[in-house]
This record gives C-alpha cells, structure tokens and sequence, in this order.
DNA sequence: AATTTACACGTACGGATGTACGTGTACAAG
DNA sequence: CTTGTACACGTACATCCGTACGTGTAAATT
C-alpha cells in the first residue's frame, strides 16, 4: 500500500538489525552489528536517519537520546525486496530463485530435511 | 575470482537478456524486453555499456552493429547477487529465504510438487 | 569548575544509477 | 543525388548511495 522507495543494500543492513533487536539507539544499533561486518557509529547514523526519510523506520527522541523503532514489518519489506529480485533477475519466476538455492549452494542436510517437512506439511494443508 | 562491480537492478534487467537471446544488438536486446517494462532504446544501449564496462558483456561492431555478449555466466551472476542479498537480509542464512519464497508467496502446487521431488532426489544423492 | 565523552544534527563528496538527449554518419528510400 | 532512418558514441543530469566529518551541546568524569 504505502509505496516507499526500495531499500539500498546498506539500509537493508541497518533495518535488519532494528527488526532484530526491537527499538533502539543509534548506539544500539551500532552495537548490534555482525563482527567482521562494521561500519563506523555515524554511517549507522545516517542509515537510521534514511530509514525513516524512506518511511521504514519512526523514531523518538528519550530525553537526548533519539530511538528508532521500524515502522515496516520484515516480511513484508523482504516479499517487496524479493518479488522485485526475481522480477529483474528470474523474469518474476520464483521457483528458479528456490531451485538455485538448493541445488547451486551448499545447504546443509538437515536444512534439506527440513525443507521436506515443510513441504510436506503444506501439501498436506493443502488437500 | 573476477571481481566486477555488483549488478544495479537496472542493469540486472538487461544482463537477463543477453543471457536469454544470447549475442545481441541494441536493438535486439530492446526488442527482447518484456511487454509492460519497456525501456527506451537509448537506455538499453546505456546499461550494455555499463555491462561492458563492469565486464559483464563484451562487444565487437560487425560492421556498423556493436554486438553484445554475455561474459559471465547467468548462474554465477546470480550466485553473487543471491548470496549478497542473502547476508544483508538474512544475516547470511539462506534458508529464511528459501522459507519465505515457499511459504509467504503464492507458490503453485505444481510447483511443491516439483520442489518434493528435487529435494527427494538430492537426498538420495547425498546418501 | 574544567575537561573529556557521547550524542544529535547538518553537511559533504565522489561515484553509481536511472533515464535519456544530441550530434555525426552510414545506409536505404525516393 | 537528396532526404530520411537507424545506429554509435559522447554527454548530461538529478538523485541516490556509501561513507563519513565537523560543530554544538549535554552529561559524566576528574
């Protein structure tokens, strides 16, 4: 419905980390980076500060300090962000994206299990 | 190994076809757009320069016709460009997306039926 | 009280992106 | 031969993106 501009890779970074740790602080944020993936304290800064120019995320100021909070929930932000993948790369065919995932990368066994299951309890919903 | 600049979307669009008609003119690539997304002729041979340069297409004129083909693979393109969404979305794990695409899209049960099988034959491969 | 620390907020800046226009020229139609 | 057509190639340009720096100020530390 409410059309926002698509994420930039970057922002998709920051807004995950929202969805991860609920609302928080700029330093929250920066805290909840992935080792071996930071960025410096103020590019966090900025991204939040985007998020919500974009509509994705609202923030507060508490006293000095602003929180930000997401405003998009993730899986709708991640069918947006997919549906438009698989549009530009698999001309809007869903099952080449699953078949390249598990056939061209190294899913583990059990993921692969798992995936039965689930497949299975669909089929089953479905009939 | 090469590493090329990653993909903008735009540019994702118009690898898609050299990758489906294969070598191709201009023209021929503006012609191979899909209806309801036409892009103008001008823009298309905009964004086979962009491949070029990035070394995703080479070229050679015959005659007054610059020819594009494609220099990397459709699987390994995808590869990267999936595996880069894949982090910054799914902090890295692929099945979530693998989930998502079968269980929050509209996935056809042909489609699961398909995805049984696969699953059922790469098991046994496995084993 | 003086100094350091931590933050908000505005600003910056080169390169990427989406989207084309203009000019020159070879070939085709008349 | 003249005029239109199609294309190559250079250029443009606003906006976005990644990545920060600088300045002002409130709170914490010495």
């Amino acid at each position: 419905m409410v059309d926002r501009p698509s994420l930039s890779k970057g922002e998709m970074e920051i807004a995950r980390l929202l969805w991860d740790v609920g609302p928080a602080t700029v330093r929250q944020a920066f805290e909840a980076q992935p080792e071996g993936r930071e960025m410096d304290f103020t590019t966090v800064q900025t991204y939040l500060r985007r998020l919500e120019k974009k509509g994705y995320a609202s923030s507060k100021l508490d006293g000095r300090l602003r929180v930000y909070s997401a405003r998009a929930r993730a899986r709708t932000v991640i069918r947006e962000t997919v549906d438009d993948l698989v549009l530009r790369l698999f001309g809007g065919e869903k099952l080449p994206l699953v078949r390249h995932l598990i056939e061209d990368t190294d899913i583990g066994a059990d993921e692969l299990a798992e995936l039965r299951k689930l497949i299975a309890k669909l089929e089953k919903e479905r009939s």
